[in-house]
DNA sequence: GTTAGCACTCGTATATTTAGAGTGCTAACA
DNA sequence: TGTTAGCACTCTAAATATACGAGTGCTAAC
């Protein structure tokens, strides 16, 4: 059963007025604002068809109707304008990104605090994963007093740095022979590749160095994992203030608290990573605390491997067409850094 | 003019019942629960006495008695007990922080998210400037397509890296050189100082180098600069929420806010670097915004330099002895990562 | 098919009442 | 002279009652 232009229209027309607004819209609203020239009394009718069809609901008897997440997934599929910024907005995001991310270090604080401060949402980052990156170099950093640092730099620009204890203080050119040895072994491999083929090494090899790359490898391979979950970065997290349905204390706590669980942020994230952009409303969620919530994430890629996935989280009546542009142009923006600069 | 030991003793039965309820305490709950045996009358007219005096107010007639901050300035000078915590608190204590700190790169997250978890409070760590400390060594690496990475590294384990473009792909051989020439230069000197020494070197040194090594410092000098504000980190935002008080949304909101506002909190800390222990009581800070919040710092320093300075933020009734005694062994604790096991 | 009219619903905002916690004062007591 | 029981008084917070209004669904007319 296919739906009447006109009655697309008054969807629109309801789902736009209750992202902007966040209260129920009533008929007359609808035909006041919108360019459907029809009475308030007609498009109760259609509101009324609407809600048998499972597009619309009523808070209760005499308040106006909000879509549905089933609406929400109308909205985003057909209904909405592709981008709902002007040129002018645009022409200002690619600017503020520009310098945003002119003098870069921390790339994923960056795009956390440029993707919060856009939408006005709360955006949540996901770290890539060190286990599954390509090492470029291993340094071993004397700090003096049998403190050492070491390095772990990885192909895309990150790094990884872990102080240790020598049990004697080693000359430093010593230290730079175990990090040339290194190197050599792990660079263009995963940690984890590296992990295996060291263990392979015959006992032939350089003993001391192997066992201390050995050691090495195994704390660092370690200290990724447990810190598993806490690969995420939030930004904006009081942004959810700016929504009247989140001054009640509760529903900001409980929001609060579900950024907090970085577990569950993670695998909606991690779930997402095989997709350009992922839209999921409300109950679409697998994750209980998300029911009523909205997750949009992208996730930007080079050479067919993923370098970072990276969305928002709020209520579902986020302006989608708003979030996806920016998204959009975080992406873009990316590139700029890792390909046209290169 | 002195205050009887009597009053004193209700004074801090006031505060110790204030600090853990949050509700302003009349006459009854004071006779009762401490062991001053007196009616509430005879408690009611010392009351009265301790609120002329300014230790005591009174939200309206008919509430009980709240603590002034006077009150709190002389329960944490000379009233309460040095530590409220048992001794199986305090070995708990002080195994949680080791596990903490035993494999730790990131210390600065580490003391926050320990900080805010034992004392359920907002922490705030002040992040060592990387203008004053001294550098220990610089590395270049290569990542490939003309993309670099300088690695700073700092004597205390500190790690700062920036991405950088070079004209043309350059031997990696040739990057540890000027690498070496660099570590040479820097060594021991802090990036200003190095930036100064730097720029009087005569033209006849080996001039590249000099010329890549000025755009260097120059370049991470401005970026440590401009990022002054951001040199903080915080944990356990959504205690405040633990607090009956800010069950309000806007009250929470404004706190929030001012977390946000790393101006102000930054500035707080850097003034409170020389002291090892400092207690600002509400109106004793000089904030406008932290009028009515107290903040408690100390700072950890070795060799007479300063090497972090930590705190919470809460409200004026938080448990000052409790505090104290976490950022005492969290000071500690420090210790055993800077000093013993070096 | 569209629309004006109207009775009806129900949540929110406002006013009113009530209950109780705590006080200050007075007068009696040790 | 300091302590205490007794009691009237104050003021908040919770509970209850009232009023308002936005929005609906239905009916009947166009």
């Amino acid at each position: 059963m296919s739906i009447s232009d006109r009655k697309l229209m008054i969807l629109k027309a309801i789902v736009d007025d209750y992202i902007m607004t966040g209260t129920p819209v009533g008929s007359r609203t609808i035909a006041k604002k919108s360019d459907i020239n029809v009475s308030p009394a007609t498009i109760r009718n259609e509101m009324a068809d609407l809600e048998e069809e499972g597009y619309l609901e009523q808070p209760h008897t005499s308040a106006g109707r909000k879509p549905s997440d089933k609406a929400y997934r109308l909205y985003v599929d057909t209904l909405m304008r592709a981008s709902s910024l002007t040129n002018e907005e645009i022409s200002f995001l690619k600017q503020y990104m520009k310098n945003k991310f002119s003098d870069v270090s921390n790339v994923v604080e960056t795009v956390a605090e440029t993707l919060s401060e856009l939408t006005n949402l709360t955006s949540v980052v996901l770290v890539p994963d060190a286990k599954n990156k390509e090492l470029q170099r291993i340094q071993i950093v004397n700090l003096g007093e049998h403190n050492a640092l070491v390095l772990f730099v990885f192909r895309d620009g990150d790094v990884k740095n872990f102080r240790v204890k020598m049990p004697k203080d080693i000359d430093d050119q010593y230290l730079d022979n175990i990090s040339n040895w290194l190197t050599d072994f792990v660079k263009g491999k995963t940690l984890e590749v590296a992990l295996t083929d060291m263990k392979e090494l015959s006992m032939d090899d350089i003993d001391v160095y192997q066992q201390f790359g050995l050691n090495l490898l195994n704390m660092v391979l370690n200290n990724v994992e447990s810190s598993g979950s806490k690969n995420i970065v939030l930004g904006g997290a009081k942004n959810i203030f700016n929504y009247p349905e989140y001054q009640d204390i509760n529903e900001a706590r409980n929001f609060l608290t579900l950024l907090d669980t970085k577990d569950a942020l993670y695998k909606v994230l991690a779930d997402n990573k095989d997709l350009e952009l992922s839209i999921r409303i409300g109950k679409e969620n697998d994750r209980e605390e998300l029911k009523n919530m909205s997750v949009v994430t992208a996730t930007y890629r080079m050479d067919n491997k993923e370098i970072g996935t990276f969305g928002v989280i709020g209520p579902t009546r986020m302006d989608y067409a708003k979030v996806i542009t920016i998204l959009h142009y975080i992406s873009e923006s990316m590139d700029t850094i890792f390909k046209n600069e290169k």
